[in-house]
Formats: structure tokens, sequence, C-alpha cells
DNA sequence: AGATGTACCATTCGCACACATGGTTCATAT
DNA sequence: ATATGAACCATGTGTGCGAATGGTACATCT
């Protein structure tokens, strides 16, 4: 596997790790049940904190795209090629337009609509 | 009409004007058609910029608390009492409580969530 | 002349927050 | 002993962006 990151991009470390071990999947790079280099690992072959690989590896987890099985390492999810497919980024930016589009016409400032979100982002909606 | 404005409250400066002037129709401080400080005036006795003071009649305005007579001046809507108790942004708030918590709970980190509702409050949703 | 609200131009300031980093510790298992 | 993922502690850095500010101008009316 084929994993390059670069540093000046604009692109978040993390990201660049998670789209790139999608696009291993979806090109059949690595394959279903495979396993993947451990946290520590990579984060020292790329010259990374392990920190930030293993956000990269939660994310994928969440994601079912990958599986980590705690001591025993991580590996490549048997869904893995579907799951790497679905964006679920997309569907949480296409529900709020679908939300903020309906407060804006009804009247609702841009400047309300920060202040109540961040409200309820902090739980201060009561 | 007292009017207090904190520089150091979190709450910005229009929205603590706001709140105010609405508490001061519901506790019977100001009465329906009683005619308002001007923008500028207001600005000058709050020290606050004029701006500032406009965004708030602004939305005051389309509350329907207060009424824009152009040259004549500002005065309160005759509704003024029941339309101060209907509060626009606590069903903004509900909606937005009930679309974050759907997130969440599908395991989309808040951070996500923020970066979303950032690129979709300024149109990068494209 | 003087006042009203409104609409543009613009800049500054401060803060929240994401990103990335480092270190330590833990239970787990080979 | 060694390695796994995970969960805490923490710090620094950069930046996007909203809030607030200032100035100017306009049509309107008294």
């Amino acid at each position: 596997m084929q994993i390059v990151i670069d540093i000046d991009d604009p692109v978040p470390l993390f990201a660049q790790l998670i789209d790139q071990i999608k696009q291993a999947v979806l090109g059949n790079k690595i394959k279903p049940g495979a396993a993947l280099p451990s946290i520590r690992q990579l984060a020292n072959d790329l010259d990374l904190n392990s920190k930030t690989v293993a956000k990269a590896y939660r994310l994928l987890e969440r994601d079912s795209v990958i599986q980590t099985k705690g001591y025993r390492g991580t590996f490549v999810h048997p869904d893995a090629k579907a799951n790497s497919k679905v964006d679920l980024n997309a569907w949480v930016r296409a529900k709020l337009d679908e939300t903020i589009t309906a407060f804006r016409q009804s009247g609702v400032t841009d400047s309300e609509i920060r202040i109540a979100f961040g409200d309820v982002m902090n739980n201060r909606n009561d």
C-alpha cells in the first residue's frame, strides 16, 4: 500500500490518510480482511504523530471501512468497498442545508442561526 | 426606559439590545405606540455604533415588536407585547437540536458538524 | 438646516476551534 | 518483554470569521 502525505496540502493530514485508504480499498489495492499497519507503525513510517493516525483510524472504523480488534491489530472491513463509497459528511451537509434554507426563508438572520447553533452545540438550550 | 449594555457579556451587543427592549415591552415599561429613540440617538446614549443599533431595530421590526416609519421615527408595534413572547429563536434552536442530535447519534463528530455548518452557511457546499 | 431610516464602502479585534504535537498509562494478549 | 488500540493529561500554532466599528451618501419629510 502506497501512502503519500503532503505536509503542504491544505487538506488535514488525518483527512489525507482517510482519503487514501478509502481509495486504496476502492482500487482493490487492499482487500477486505487484510491487516493494516498498526497505529504506531504507520505513524512512524509516515513521520506522523500516533494521535493523528489514531484519529484517522477511529473515523474509518466509524464508517465501517476498517475494524480494530484490540491487541490483535486492525483489519479491512468485509464490506469496506461498499462503505468507502458512502460519504457521511455529504449527508450531513445536505441535511443541514435543508434546515438552514428553511430558517432563512422564514426570515431568520444568519447571526441568529449561528447563535442558536452555538447554543445547541454547547448544550446551552435550556 | 433603562437599557444597560455590558461590553464584557459574551452575548453580542445587538442581541442584548433586542432582549432588553422585548423585556421592557413585556414588563410594560414601554407601551405600544410609544416612540423609541432614534437609531443615532440611542447609539449615542449607549455609546454604541449606529450600525449595531440599526441591526437590533431591523430584527425587532422583523418580529413586529417595533415599527419604523421612515423619517418619522420608530414606534412600538401595536401588538408588541404578544409578538415579544413569540420566540422565533426557540423554534430555530428546537429544530437545530433535533437535527444535531440525529447527527451525533449517527456517530458524526462535533468537529465535522461544525465544519459542515460553516460550509453551508457560507454557501461552500458545492 | 436638521432629522429620520437605510445602504453601501471599508477596517480592526478577538475568540473559538481545528489541527497537530508530546507524554503517560492502561488492559489486553502473544 | 513486546505489541496492540484506547483514554487521559497537556501545549502550541494558525486561521477563519463574526461582531463591531467608522465614514459617506441617499431620499424623505418637517
